[in-house]
DNA sequence: GTCTATATTCAGATAGAC
DNA sequence: GTCTATCTGAATATAGAC
């Protein structure tokens, strides 16, 4: 009997996996608020009642899809980061180092199509503007580590910066990311030629990096005159 | 009764513009499908009925709430685009210019706190990311023109760098932007210090533009051997 | 133009049989 | 763990008096 009952637990699982694959689909193409329940678990195959019986409410499910996915991500960040530490033995890390360790989890993620991690990086990108004061909290729980380490790294990699600059410039940069990440579609809005969804991650990867690296280490805005025309 | 003519006007205008005063407010602190008519008429201190009198259904509502203020925007991004251009007298224009063309209006209604520009500012930072089709179409028809406009500046200001690239990294620079203005709260997510929310458009704006001036001009992706490793 | 009252639909959640 | 059936509340929208 140990073949059924191998089975059945992992039928069991099964529900709630499929519960939060598809609402993670579903909140991607329509949003936290607009998504309900019964189209949620109509698209998983299961039970309204499941919801309530496995997670308790909506807000805890939601909870449980940014968890499920945001421990492996960000344990992979701080990985990247060690390493990449560990490389420069002492040394302050080039900015492009600090900027891959964020980012490659991303990628990551992103290419694995067939576990609905792509589907679930969309979904963060969009999070990050997410008026739901329960979403931002959750984002900034998961975040405070992660953001702490990188904040570090950053400043030792810039000393010439002041930190407070840097903080913005980082700020930037999480919104270059998120944003382009999250707007598959409204690529379309800048350009006029296709866009192949398929490569349309790794397209990104390969070019902000770049992008990042020079908005984080430019040159000061008190040397700018342009700055000045805008605070006046 | 001229005057009493005017003040009815002046009254019947008024729940409108109420209306959509605290839509505007109620969307931004909400977002669009959290927000109930109801909501919305009770702060605007209005009837129900009069959302689909004024507007005839929600989705019009948010409609006029764009249009309203995205004509104003997108006139004053064009007319500071041509002022710049006729400044430079056929030479191509400093990619400084370019982004202050587009980013000073976005400032000057972010700075109009009396007839709620600034609430509609921290709105259109959302908007970009919003999962709603509708939100995304109303944008795209908005902003054609303004980024056709903004691109061919941009490939007379920097003839090196392929047209491609360059779309990208519009992309991205409008996704600091966007990300940057919305997230009036989640900043609080990087920084450690408190960041005071009176000049907080003005410091963004002020910090912003050095860092993407330099990300769009940023050297190519080619030339960096980050990507490579990112791509492979 | 503005109101009250209400029609209609659909949301999240739960009780209780299996 | 999963189902059916249902409760309860709230949403958009509208009809019709004023």
């Amino acid at each position: 009997m140990a073949t059924a009952k191998t089975l059945d637990t992992k039928a069991l699982g099964a529900t709630r996996e499929r519960i939060l694959n598809a609402a993670e689909l579903l909140f991607v193409e329509q949003g936290f608020e607009a998504t309900s329940l019964r189209q949620i678990t109509s698209r998983a195959g299961a039970n309204l009642a499941a919801v309530n019986y496995h997670f308790g409410t909506k807000e805890a499910l939601v909870r449980d899809i940014f968890d499920r996915r945001l421990r492996v991500l960000n344990a992979q960040r701080l990985a990247e980061l060690d390493a990449a530490e560990a490389a420069a033995r002492g040394r302050p890390l080039a900015v492009e180092s600090l900027i891959e360790a964020f980012l490659l989890p991303v990628l990551r993620m992103s290419r694995d199509r067939a576990h609905g991690g792509h589907t679930f990086i969309r979904l963060l990108g969009r999070a990050y503007t997410e008026p739901t004061e329960m979403v931002r909290k959750l984002l900034a729980a998961a975040y405070v580590e992660v953001i702490e380490r990188f904040k570090r790294a950053l400043f030792h990699a810039l000393p010439h910066i002041p930190e407070k600059e840097l903080i913005w410039r980082m700020h930037f940069a999480l919104g270059a990311m998120s944003y382009a990440i999250a707007g598959t579609d409204s690529v379309q809005l800048i350009a006029s030629y296709e866009v192949r969804d398929t490569d349309h991650t790794e397209a990104i990867m390969k070019r902000i990096v770049p992008f990042i690296v020079a908005g984080i280490a430019a040159p000061l805005p008190a040397a700018s005159p342009a700055s000045e025309r805008i605070a006046a």
